[in-house]
DNA sequence: CTTTTTGCAAACCCTTTGCAAGACA
DNA sequence: TGTCTTGCAAAGGGTTTGCAAAAAG
């Protein structure tokens, strides 16, 4: 069990991405909460927003090729990156499948987890 | 049409790739000819495996957060990633169904595709 | 001779790190 | 007081880019 402590920055920052409408990076949580509070470091950010998405209070979206973001919405859902402006998206793809797998693969692989990417175009870069 | 020329740096980049065993990132393949073809520059490595890859030679796996790696093995399959040495395998998970959706989502986004990236253990790290 | 491709080095993006100073419990 | 956490600046990994020179067709 992890000792953390309770900092007003950590604070700052989850309330900053839970004001955030879609998915921002931690560069631009960092760059909306430094006009506020100009003396957080942009490796703070970085630092508690992991921490926030280990704790289960924000989801933490991994983006291939691009930019991590995060998410007030801890429903499990699904995301698009926008080839063209790389923005992030929602999709409401629904059920999903889980892919059924043996924890332990035949070529000896203990497989843990696995993440589902999508990618395409955005209705702002379709016009 | 994209026209594009035959040139002996994109032939033996090709070859390094099939002799290669398993899953080289592009910086794995430049350390790799570097030995036998000095003049060969680290950003022709990259720009021709993407070109090889965009032409089906052979396949880019995208690995989020760490280096993207190739495969000579164009028949589709998937991979793992060790979290511990970080390293690409080859799982044997068989028929993953497809994942069902509309071309059009109803968030407005067009779907182009989708990749599925698995991470876990690998036989060495579990020693 | 035109256009693609190369090699080089520098730039780039995103993220992590070491460290001393500061804040929390 | 002990140790978590911060801010800073620098380093890090992976990749792309601008440009002039070289090669392909």
């Amino acid at each position: 069990m992890i000792i953390t402590r309770n900092t007003v920055q950590r604070e700052i920052i989850l309330q900053t991405v839970m004001n955030m409408d879609s998915h921002p990076s931690a560069d631009e949580v960092y760059e909306k909460l430094k006009y506020e509070n100009p003396s957080i470091s942009r490796a703070t950010v970085y630092r508690n927003l992991e921490l926030l998405a280990k704790r289960g209070k924000i989801l933490h979206i991994e983006i291939p090729k691009g930019a991590d973001c995060f998410d007030f919405n801890t429903i499990e859902h699904h995301h698009m990156r926008c080839d063209i402006c790389r923005k992030v998206y929602d999709i409401n793809i629904l059920k999903i499948p889980k892919i059924k797998y043996d924890k332990i693969d035949s070529s000896g692989c203990i497989i843990n987890e696995y993440t589902i990417s999508f990618k395409g175009i955005c209705p702002n870069c379709q016009k």
